[in-house]
DNA sequence: AAGTGGTCTAGACCACGCG
DNA sequence: GCGTGGTCTAGACCACTTC
């Protein structure tokens, strides 16, 4: 009996539950999957050679078989076939030191680099005039990286800065702080506010995954010592890559503690 | 012209795009969404009305619509009608201080409560061995909440301790907390991994939100001031309606600081 | 009872990949 | 060329809400 063919089994011993037909076949999957009866890299059977052998229609096998690749079990390339997803591991970032994507990476031994999406001057959004500071005459400097490690892309990062500390946004190496610091403008502090969302899909199609799967949106406010604000950066990172990791201390005695 | 109509005028200005027909629509309503045309609550037409309206078929407004219901911009009442989700504010939470859930909403003038979804002692999954230092032996203590902010579930919050430090768990309040420090097993510093995944039917049903939708993950382990590992929880948070906020710094001069 | 979303079907054509 | 996933159709029945 092959692999593939415990999810038939599966299937037959769950149809008389009365539940929705692409639920019992998503479950049947996804067990077969965590069971380990197929492995990350195995090919499923095709969309058509499933619905003819568990006898329903191709619709019906593309609902189970989609929701469980934007659930990240799954992966369909188009033209070749539906596999399960490679295991991914994830990359862990403190949430409480100002840390360099590149040594991160370099120091876990991976390969990294990055893809810029944009470098160059702009009138400033709404956005960008609040955080800033700016006025709407005075230019705002936006560079956009992709990510990448071991050629996988993590993270989408845009961030924005007054042309008055960056004017010449191509002049920018490998490092937007070197850059900034060759000026004196090297933040010392920065607020960070994460999210989760569903990734659009011209976000999902630069980190490679399927649009709908959940990505961590991060909001960065950089500071110099003198308190002015430098950089504000939005991050877009993918959810099953990253771990982000924060410590909590109580910052007095007799403080009051009911989580 | 009817706010609703304006959909289609714009479906009939994309029509020579050769994108796909859902891609299309889902733009529409996006885009009528965004401007304001449809404004939170608003109801949008029927699928049917939808499709015989922009001549499709009704599979494939469907595609579009759930796309949308997925990413959070509409929601759906099976037997009602399609609506445009409420805009929901977010609440932030400091990622650097140890605070309460309910004093911290409390202070936002939130009406706050929560529902128990167990409370009992375990014999403890391998997870907890590991990290609550137990013995097969021994037993676990498991509180699981469901946290609610103004009648909007935001939280699933499942707790694991050891059953000596909490062998009733049945006798605890509203605060978990509270019942440990009685017997002085108030933890004073807390390791935190936070990630996004999409929220399973289990947890999608609880919070209110479509399966499927973007939610913060995040692990918890506590500390006592003696070091001993006090508290392992594991939450999930509506991505929609959570924002945890975090200060980064340097931590020493002469750091090297790329991102 | 009428209208809504939820599920399901059988069949079609297109776009992509691989040998 | 052949098999794969990607899109689309027209029609059906069920389950739920609302009147």
């Amino acid at each position: 009996m092959s692999a593939a063919d415990q999810i038939f089994a599966m299937l037959r011993e769950s149809s008389q539950s009365g539940a929705p037909l692409y639920l019992q076949l998503r479950r049947s999957i996804e067990e077969a999957v965590n069971r380990g009866l197929i492995g990350p890299g195995d090919a499923l059977p095709s969309e058509r050679d499933i619905a003819s052998k568990a006898d329903i229609s191709r619709v019906t096998v593309r609902k189970a078989v989609q929701d469980l690749v934007k659930g990240g079990i799954l992966v369909q390339r188009h033209g070749s076939g539906t596999f399960v997803a490679p295991r991914m591991e994830r990359v862990e970032q403190s949430l409480s030191r100002l840390t360099s994507f590149t040594e991160d990476m370099a120091r876990r031994g991976m390969n990294v680099r990055s893809v810029w999406l944009d470098r160059g001057l702009y009138a400033p959004s709404p956005d960008e005039m609040m955080v800033l500071g700016l006025s709407s005459t005075e230019l705002v400097a936006r560079v956009a990286r992709l990510r990448i490690a071991n050629d996988t892309p993590l993270a989408i990062e845009r961030a924005a800065l007054s042309a008055s500390v960056l004017p010449d946004p191509e002049a920018i190496g490998s490092s937007l702080y070197a850059a900034l610091g060759t000026t004196g403008n090297r933040p010392v502090r920065a607020v960070q506010r994460i999210s989760a969302t569903n990734l659009g899909d011209a976000d999902a199609r630069l980190l490679e995954v399927p649009p709908g799967v959940a990505g961590l949106q991060i909001e960065r406010i950089s500071y110099l010592a003198s308190g002015k604000v430098i950089e504000f950066t939005r991050s877009v990172y993918r959810g099953d890559a990253y771990d982000f990791v924060a410590e909590l201390r109580l910052t007095g005695p007799g403080e009051e503690i009911r989580p």
